[in-house]
DNA sequence: CGTTGACAAACTAACGACAGTTAGCTATAA
DNA sequence: TTATAGCTAACTGTCGTTAGTTTGTCAACG
C-alpha cells in the first residue's frame, strides 16, 4: 500500500480511538513505521490529514449510494425500486446499512472519528448530521412517502416512519461500538420485523 | 458561586465544545478568571476535574431518576405506577427525559462531552453506555414488560417496543444538538403518539 | 552496459510555542 | 495566626512543523 494511503487509514484508527487531539504526529508516524517529518512529504499538516479523511469517506459514501440501499439526500426516482416492498427487502435495505457502518474497515472508524469531532470542528459537524441524522432522515422519508401513496404503508406521517425505521439502526450503531454483540443482527432483525408488522399494509 | 464549582461547570463547557484534550488549563482558568495554576488549589490535576464531572453527573443522575421518570437500571416497582398508561403520560415520559438531557445546564453539556469522550476514556464510555443506551433500554424494556402483562399494550417484545419508544428520543437528541430547531419538540410529541397509535391496546 | 541526473521519500536535528504541573510568595478573612 | 486561595515564575516534556541531508529508484545518455 501506498504511504500515503497507509497515513491516511492509520491516522483514521487512531484518531476513532484516541480523538484527534490525541493523537500526535510521532505517534502517527511510529504506527505508521516512519518518522514524523516524513509525514510531510505527504500531506502539508495534521490539518490535512483530517479533511483528507471527510474527503475520502464522502467519495466512499457516494459511491456506496449509488450502487446499494444507502441513504443519501432527497432522491424520488430511488423510491420506485421499492413498489411491492416485502419485510425481505426492509431486512435488507436496514442490514446493508448497519453492516456498512458498523464493520466497513474505513465507515465503522470513521464513524467513531466524526461522533468524536462533531462538536469540536464545523465541517465535521456537518458530515456527521448529514450522514447520520438528517441526510438519512430526510432521502428516507421520500421513500416512505412514495410507499405511503403506493398504498404499501398505511397513513401515517412519513417523516415519523422514517425516524421510526431509522432511528433504531442508528442507535444500535452506538450500542456495537461498546457491546460488541453478537445477537445486535437479531435484534436489528427484530426490529425490522416489528417495524413491518405496524407499517405495511397486509394485503388482500 | 464557589470557585470550585465554578472551575467544574466552566470546564463542562468547554469540554463538550472542544474536547478534553482541546482545552488547556490555561484557557479554563481564563474563562474561570484566575490562573491557571490557581486551579490546583482545587483539584490535583486536570484528569481530576474530568472524574469529577463523571461522579457529579452521576449524583445528578440518580436524583433525578428518584424523583421523576427518567430510566435508570432494571427496577419492577417502578413499572406499577404506569398502570392506566395513557399517552398523556407517555408524552409525559418522552419529554422530561428529553428536555432534560438538551437543556438541562449541566445534562445537556455533559451529554456532548460523553459522547466525544466515549471512546478515548473507558470511564466515559461506560456511563454513556449506561446513560444513554444499555441503562435507558433495561429499564424501559421492564416496563413495557410490565404493560404488556397488564393487557395495557399489545402483545410483542418488549425489547424491541423499547428500543421504538426510546432510539428516536435519542436520535433527537443529536439532531437538537446540530440545528437547535424550535420545531423538534414538535416532532417527538408526534413520535409518541404514533407510537401511542401502535403499541397501546385500544380499550373498549 | 555502466554512469549520471533528477526526483520522491525517507532521515536527523532543531525551532518556537504551549502543555501540565510545581514552588514559593502574597493577600484576605475567620 | 492560620488557612484559603489567589498570584508570578519557571520547570520539563511534547507539540506541530521546518530545514537540510541521505537514500533509493529509474529513465536518459555516453
Amino acid at each position: 500500500m501506498k504511504t500515503k494511503d497507509l497515513i491516511l487509514i492509520t491516522a483514521l484508527n487512531l484518531f476513532s480511538e484516541r480523538g484527534y487531539d490525541g493523537v500526535s504526529m510521532r505517534e502517527l508516524a511510529a504506527a505508521v513505521g516512519i518518522k514524523a517529518a516524513s509525514i510531510y512529504n505527504h500531506f502539508s499538516s495534521k490539518e490535512e490529514i483530517f479533511n483528507s479523511l471527510l474527503a475520502e469517506m464522502q467519495n466512499r459514501y457516494e459511491k456506496i449510494v449509488h450502487t446499494v440501499s444507502i441513504p443519501t439526500g432527497t432522491s424520488k426516482e430511488a423510491a420506485i425500486q421499492y413498489v411491492g416492498i416485502s419485510e425481505e427487502r426492509l431486512q435488507q435495505i436496514a442490514g446493508e446499512l448497519f453492516l456498512y457502518f458498523a464493520k466497513d474497515e474505513f465507515a465503522a472508524p470513521f464513524r467513531k472519528m466524526i461522533t468524536s469531532e462533531q462538536y469540536r470542528n464545523s465541517d465535521a459537524g456537518d458530515i456527521f448530521s448529514q450522514m447520520f441524522i438528517n441526510g438519512a432522515l430526510e432521502y428516507q422519508t421520500e421513500l416512505f412517502k412514495n410507499l405511503i401513496e403506493q398504498g404499501e404503508f398505511i397513513d401515517a406521517d412519513p417523516e415519523i416512519i422514517a425516524l421510526h425505521f431509522y432511528s433504531p439502526i442508528f442507535l444500535l450503531l452506538a450500542k456495537y461500538d461498546e457491546t460488541r454483540e453478537q445477537n445486535i443482527m437479531e435484534k436489528l432483525y427484530k426490529h425490522v420485523s416489528q417495524f413491518s408488522k405496524l407499517y405495511v399494509k397486509r394485503c388482500g
